[in-house]
DNA sequence: TGTAGGATTACCT
DNA sequence: GGTAATCCTACAG
């Protein structure tokens, strides 16, 4: 196997996310359902930790955030919106509730089956711009929720991180909390990345 | 080009 | 009963 494919250490994951998250751009997740393989290059990330009123874990463990309150290194998949998934890695450091959300990235594996998956894709730069495409276009759901990162469905591999000149941050996307902190992290330039917008509140 | 509203489930108040 | 780490479609300008 080349070396290459060594998914990142356990080690890389034992930090708080605001730490990791930037260090996740240009990184690849590689997702092997029985369908297929499919690769993509993160391009843009948001951290989320416990002692921030935005995360999921801010007012303790549940059973939907369990992932969170597990250990480094593993996938947190959640349902919201009632109709889409989102996929954070978990950070640390040890069992500290923080993890990164996976906005979006450029398939670099398996671009037929992600095109398969996302018919409505006008593009391949939008087959995963934006968290909930992104889990489409894996494949990733419920099932992969608490799955390690290091296993045979989820590996998380070195890639190629971007120069640190084009890694740029700001206010995360849609958090109605907290929404001041410049905990999204983004490629400068990639038209993966998806376009910023604010939170807004839904009427009746 | 942009804005508005619907879909639909888990969670919290 | 209201809101959410969202996406898609429709329609106005």
């Amino acid at each position: 196997m080349p070396i290459s494919s060594a998914p990142l250490p356990h080690a890389f994951f034992d930090r708080p996310a605001p730490l990791v998250a930037p260090e996740l751009l240009g990184r690849v997740l590689s997702c092997t359902l029985p369908e297929g393989t499919v690769e993509l290059r993160i391009t843009e990330v948001e951290a989320y930790q416990g002692d921030d009123p935005a995360s999921h874990s801010y007012r303790g463990r549940t059973a939907r955030n369990a992932a969170m309150f597990g250990p480094p290194g593993h996938a947190y998949v959640y349902f919201t919106y009632g109709m889409h998934f989102c996929v954070n890695l978990v950070c640390g450091p040890g069992l500290a509730p923080s993890g990164v959300l996976l906005r979006a990235g450029e398939i670099t594996a398996g671009l037929e089956l992600a095109r398969k998956r996302r018919a409505t894709s006008r593009t391949d730069s939008d087959l995963a711009q934006g968290p909930a495409r992104l889990t489409v276009a894996l494949g990733i759901d419920r099932a992969q929720d608490g799955v390690d990162l290091h296993g045979p469905v989820l590996r998380l591999l070195p890639g190629s991180p971007p120069p640190t000149e084009l890694v740029r941050s700001g206010p995360r996307t849609g958090v109605a909390l907290g929404a001041d902190t410049p905990w999204r992290f983004w490629t400068e330039g990639d038209p993966t990345v998806s376009p910023y917008r604010a939170h807004t509140p839904r009427r009746g």
